[in-house]
DNA sequence: GCACTTTGGCAACAGCGTTGCGAAAGTGGG
DNA sequence: CCCACTTTCGCAACGCTGTTGCCAAAGTGC
C-alpha cells in the first residue's frame, strides 16, 4: 500500500511560474522520496540508516524517523545486518517490492506489450498482442483496457486510497497507475495525442483521460523514447545521458540530472530530423539532410559503418551542446549490428573529445524495454523523479 | 545587508548524488528565495502579499511572516498601496535595491568591463579598461582586483557577515560577491580555467580562488555566454530559451526552466562547432562543416542572408532537440545587421515549425551586457536560481 | 452612518528535523 | 568470562516551520 500520506495538504494551486512554495508536507514528501530512491537504488543488497543519512545529508535521527514511517506503511523492511566494525552492526533496510505495483504499456505500430512491475521495477507479469492503430481510438482503448485488466486482476483494483498512518497497515498492495508509451508527437502534461502518422482520426485524442475514466486508475502518457530513457535512468545510468533509438525511425530521450527533459510541449528529443548536411538529400519531413534520412539510407545500402558515422556526428553535436555524460544506443537497427554502431559512434566522439582535450564520452548499447520504462512513469513521482 | 540568516545550519555534507535532503532552514531559505524572486520580477511596480501567496502557493499568513522577516532584514519595504476592490486595499511590497550589491566583470579578449549592480540588477557604477590576457595571470588578476576595488570602494568591503535577525538591522549594505565572465573552456564549479586560446600560461589557472583570496569576497567564475544568458533570464525571458552569440566566434547559453544549463563540466552551450555539413569545409577546431566556420565564412563574403540561414539551421536543430521557447541573438556580428539575422533565422524556424504543425518559436535580438549577467552569477543563489 | 468586503497581524497549533541522552548489541583485551 | 569501549538507533524535549482561527484595520457602497 502506498497512500502518499503526506501529500494531502500539499499546495495544489501552483503559481504561474513553475517554481512553487514548499511547506511541511512537501518537505516530508521530498525527504521520503529521497530515501525511497536510495532504497530502490540499493536493490536487494539493501542500505543502512547511517548510509542513508550520509547520502541525503539528513541527520541519522531524521532518517530513523522517516524509515520508521516507511516501515509502518509497509514500504520498507529490515533485511539482516551488516558485519560489525567494532560496535553494534548496522541494520540493513530494503524496499518491499510488493508494496505497490504499476502497469507499463508500450503501444508500438503493430504490437502492444504490457508489463506489471513491482515497486523495484521488476517485471511480475507480461502480456503481448498484436495491435492495429488504424482500428481507431475506441477499439485501441478497448484492447488496451483488456490487456491492462488482465494484468491488474492480481492486484488491488483500487488505488490512491489514503490508508493513513495506521501501523501494520501492510494490507493489500495497490495498483499505483498505468504508464503508456507510444510514438509520435503528444502532450505528456495533458496526455493528449497530436498526430499519429497515417491515422487522422487520432488527432487530438485525449488518451490519458479516456483510459483513466475507463480503468479508474491514474494514467500517464509519454513518448516511447522518453519512457525508455526513464527506464534506463532508473536502472543505474545516473547523471545525464542521451538514449538514441534507431529503429523504423530515429529518436532520442534526454535525461538531465536524473530526470527526463521533455520541454514545454513534450517536443524535446526530436533527434531524427537534426540537420547534419545543409542542402543534403530530402527527408520525408520536408527538410533536407536530416540524420534519420542519411542514417537509414546508409543502412539500406548496407553501409553500417557510414550509418554509424552519421549517427556519431549527430550524437557528437548533442554531447557537445548539452555536455552529456553518456550515450546509449537502442532500437532494432542497432541491435542488428551492435558492435558496429557502438564502435562507429564512439570513434566520432573520441576523435572530437581528443581535439578539445577532454575525456571521451562512453557509448554503450542500452538494455531495457519500453514498457518497463512506461511503468516507471507511474513510479517516478514516488521516488522524486517527476519531471525536470 | 543580506546575511542569509537561515543558511547557517543547512546541510553541507551533500550526498554523492546531486539531490540532497531538506530541513527546516532549507525550507525557509527556499521560500524566502521564491518571494525575493517575485519581488525582483515585480520591479518598481511592486507586488502585494496576496499576489505573492497566489503565485507561490503559500498561505497568505506564511507570506506575511516571510515578508515581515524580509522587511526586518531590510531586504523588502512597503511601497504604497493598490486601489481598493471593496475592502482594505492591498499593501504593495518592493525589493530594497540598496540592500545588497554585486560586482560583475567581463573579461573579453582585449577589454575589461566591470559593473556594480544593486539587488535589482540595476547598474550603479561602471568601469572600462583595456586588457591584455597575454600579460599572464598575475598581471590580469592585479588589474581585475584594481577595477573591482575601485567599484567596491563605495560599499561595505566585508560581506557574508551574518547580521542575524535584529529588527531595524538595515545598516550597511554589503557586497555579496564578484561574478567573472570570460570566454573559453573552464570549470565553473571550481572556478578553474582550462585553456585560453593562444596563452598556455593560463592552463589550469584557479582564477576564482586567486581572486577570492586577494579580494576577500566570494567569487563566481563562468563562461561569458552563460553569464549573458543568466542576465537575460533575469530580465524577464522566462521559461526556456537559447542565447546565440555571434561575434569573433559562435557560442550559446542555454536556459532551461529558468536556470542556466551548464552540464557537469561547464561544457554545455558548445554551439559553434555543431556539425551541420558532413564532410564540409574544414574548421579551425579540426572538424569539418561546423556552423561557426560556415557562418563566419558567409559573413566574410558579405552574404549575411546565407549566414543567417546557416545559423537558423543550427538553431532549428537546437530548438527541436530541446523544445526551446525562444531564441535570442546577440554579439557584434548580429548587431551589425540585426534585422537580416533575426528574419533569416526566423524564416528557417518558421518553415520547420510549419512542417510539424507547431507554433513558430520567436526570434529576437538580445539586449544586455555580459558584465551585468556576471553580476547575476552572484545574485542568482539569493533568488533561488542556482544551477539547474 | 452603517453594513459589508478585503487585508493582514496576533496567538495557538500540528508537524518537521534536531539535539540530548540512554538502551541495545556488537568487538576486543585482560 | 567479564568488563571497557565502540557503534547503532530509539525516546523525549526542543526550536522553528507553515497553518488555522480569530479579530482589528481600512477601505467601499447603499
Amino acid at each position: 500500500m502506498v497512500g502518499r500520506p503526506g501529500a494531502a495538504s500539499a499546495p495544489v494551486t501552483a503559481g504561474t511560474s513553475g517554481v512553487v512554495g514548499a511547506n511541511l508536507p512537501a518537505l516530508r514528501s521530498h525527504n521520503m522520496a529521497l530515501v525511497l530512491d536510495l532504497l530502490r537504488t540499493a536493490g536487494s543488497e539493501g542500505i543502512s540508516r547511517l548510509e542513508l543519512a550520509e547520502r541525503t545529508g539528513l541527520t541519522p535521527q531524521a532518517v530513523s524517523k522517516i524509515t520508521a514511517r516507511l516501515r509502518a506503511d509497509g514500504l520498507a523492511a529490515e533485511a539482516g545486518r551488516r558485519a560489525s566494525t567494532g560496535g553494534k552492526p548496522r541494520t540493513v533496510l530494503r524496499l518491499v517490492p510488493e508494496a505497490g505495483h504499476a502497469v507499463g504499456l508500450h503501444l508500438d505500430r503493430d504490437e502492444l506489450r504490457a508489463v506489471l512491475v513491482d515497486l523495484t521495477g521488476a517485471v511480475v507479469a507480461e502480456e503481448r498482442t498484436s495491435l492495429d492503430l488504424g482500428a481507431g481510438p475506441d477499439a485501441v482503448v478497448a484492447a488496451v483496457a483488456r490487456e491492462a485488466g488482465a494484468l491488474t486482476g492480481r492486484v488491488a483494483p483500487h488505488c490512491g486510497v489514503p490508508h493513513g498512518w495506521a501501523p501494520g497497515g501492510r494490507g493489500t498492495d495497490a495498483l499505483l497507475g498505468i504508464g503508456v508509451a507510444l510514438p509520435g508527437p503528444l502532450d505528456h502534461t495533458r496526455g493528449v495525442l497530436h498526430r499519429v502518422t497515417g491515422f487522422p482520426e487520432w488527432d487530438g485524442f485525449p488518451l490519458r483521460d479516456a483510459l483513466a475514466r475507463r480503468l479508474g486508475v491514474p494514467v500517464v502518457v509519454d513518448k516511447d523514447t522518453n519512457a525508455a530513457a526513464l527506464g534506463l535512468a532508473v536502472d543505474g545510468a545516473g547523471g545525464s545521458f542521451a538514449y538514441l533509438y534507431l529503429g523504423t525511425g530515429l529518436g532520442a530521450g534526454l535525461v538531465i540530472g536524473g530526470t527526463v527533459h521533455r520541454g514545454a510541449r513534450t517536443g524535446a528529443g526530436e533527434f531524427g530530423h537534426q540537420v547534419v548536411q545543409l542542402d543534403g538529400p530530402p527527408c520525408g519531413c520536408g527538410n533536407r539532410g536530416c540524420v534519420e534520412a542519411l542514417c537509414l539510407a546508409a543502412v539500406a545500402r548496407g553501409e553500417v559503418d557510414e550509418a554509424a558515422r552519421v549517427l556519431g556526428t549527430a550524437a557528437g553535436n548533442l554531447v557537445a551542446l548539452l555536455d552529456i555524460d553518456l550515450v546509449l544506443l537502442g532500437g532494432r537497427t542497432v541491435t542488428a549490428a551492435p558492435d558496429a554502431f557502438v564502435s562507429g559512434v564512439a570513434a566520432v566522439l573520441d576523435e572530437r573529445a581528443r581535439r578539445v582535450g577532454q575525456a571521451a564520452v562512453p557509448v554503450r548499447v542500452a538494455s531495457g524495454g519500453v514498457a518497463e520504462g512506461a511503468a516507471q512513469l507511474v513510479l517516478a513521482p514516488l521516488f522524486g523523479r517527476a519531471d525536470g
